[in-house]
DNA sequence: CTATCGGCGTGCGATTATCGCGCTTAATGC
DNA sequence: GCATTAAGCGCGATAATCGCACGCCGATAG
């Protein structure tokens, strides 16, 4: 109900990135956004919270959300809005489709298998890292590892070993202008540390991070190429610290996360 | 490459279900459209793929398609484009934001330390059943069980709880006119076979079904409703069935499935 | 070698679908 | 009881979407 926050209202720019004003569907867009607008914060909207979360004017947000009812994707109380399991459809697409995740899972399946943690496939998405493929005890988390989940870059090994796969400046880009939350009390949040652990993992071609995000793990990640070199991504492992030095732990999963990307650079 | 079947045109009905033309944005609804016409037989998509399969015009499509590229959700090489992993905000919105994910989980967890298997609650969407959380090891299956995922109602035993709670006519109308595809040498594909195990899940409260989704597996489920009465999904496990009989397993996975439901029943 | 076919991109005029203002009503709170 | 905030609705304006038609290209076949 109350709604302190005016939260941010993104605006996409339509043609700036040489897209021809014609070929530019605007309704496509807001609806998306509209989509996104639902978060933990904000499970259940309303013609104006939404329009306020995202930029929409309140009548115009008011079609969108009655005609995401109508798909069958919002449902609605006649005032609130919230999203249905039906919205899961388009996620799903992408895991029907996409051939990458499928291609990793049986290397994942292996190395769990080997070192006994959760592996993970990961890609970039702008801010975040986000977990395509994943193996392994669903760790304790409230509501398990779910695919698809996504975490501000900076707190999975993963996310830096992508990150360090970009150009310096375009990491100094990422760094400014950002806040980084402590998820542990050893969470890193200092920018200069962050591109000093960022320069690190791209000389050794690897990162180890550990209890950036949960206490008593560390994560272990390497970025993976595709044979004409894009990155593809990162192969990740999860492990629980106890009582195990961080050079035993590397020494132990770095050959086997090697050889899983080598395997997969043939695939890729 | 070679497209053959000239698939399925949905052509949704605009205002048929007394919604104001006025408040029916057509290219959003044309734009998710697009996206779920993107599967594991289509993964890569031209204009006039798309076009074809969802009953959009070529030129449409390619707008549809430009757009959703720009927003970041698609890639392409020019001619042909692709999911994302992007596309994943949409459902991590509503992981995100749905409650009742989170609140079964720890009930699924206690579910599957007790008994062995892997636990899940699914809920209906249309012709088929989602699972929208799940617990414990993450079966065979290519690329494990993913969450989000949707199987035709009748291959799941929480599928068969869920139609089970809506009335027979409607559950009749559901079996005429479908094919049911086979999974295992066991699965049923008699409607009239369905129908009764429908009728027997409905008078005992539960379903239990062996091998329809896959071998030497047996699933118990039961529905879930809130304190209005309203059915909000079922929660299932999926067990080996090895050397153990039906009717040892239901004695001793009932219970728990029931204590869980009545103390969901306090929750939802 | 050339004809044919299917697919792709583009431009444009037509139209209709979308926009947002402004009004009324209802609910909440001081 | 009045102030504030939000919802629903109708309407006129216009800008956004549509799909036809054209030209080009690559593949296949005769």
């Amino acid at each position: 109900m109350t709604d302190e926050a005016e939260d941010n209202v993104p605006q996409n720019a339509p043609q700036e990135s040489g897209l021809d004003r014609r070929d530019w569907i605007a309704g496509l867009e807001k609806g998306l956004r509209i989509i996104e607008a639902f978060s933990d914060s904000h499970p259940r909207l309303t013609p104006s919270t939404a329009a306020r979360r995202t930029g929409i004017t309140r009548t115009a947000a008011r079609r969108y959300l009655l005609t995401l009812q109508h798909l069958g994707y919002l449902q609605s109380d006649g005032t609130h809005f919230w999203l249905t399991p039906r919205i899961l459809r388009l996620g799903w697409s992408y895991f029907d489709s996409a051939k990458v995740p499928r291609a990793v899972q049986p290397f994942l399946q292996r190395m769990s298998i080997e070192l006994g943690g959760a592996t993970f496939f990961a890609v970039l998405d702008e801010d975040e890292v986000i977990f395509v493929a994943r193996n392994g005890t669903s760790r304790v988390q409230s509501q398990g590892f779910v695919l698809g989940a996504r975490v501000a870059a900076n707190l999975a090994s993963a996310g830096i070993a992508l990150l360090s796969c970009k150009p310096p400046e375009e990491v100094d880009r990422w760094l400014t202008g950002r806040r980084f939350i402590p998820y542990t009390p050893h969470t890193i949040t200092q920018p200069d540390e962050l591109r000093s652990i960022i320069s690190k993992a791209r000389q050794n071609g690897y990162c180890i991070l550990e209890q950036q995000l949960e206490q008593d793990r560390r994560g272990i990640a390497v970025p993976v190429r595709t044979r004409s070199g894009e990155v593809a991504g990162a192969i990740s492992i999860s492990l629980p610290i106890g009582n195990e030095s961080t050079q035993q732990a590397l020494t132990r999963a770095l050959p086997v996360l090697r050889e899983a990307e080598h395997a997969l650079l043939a695939l890729l």
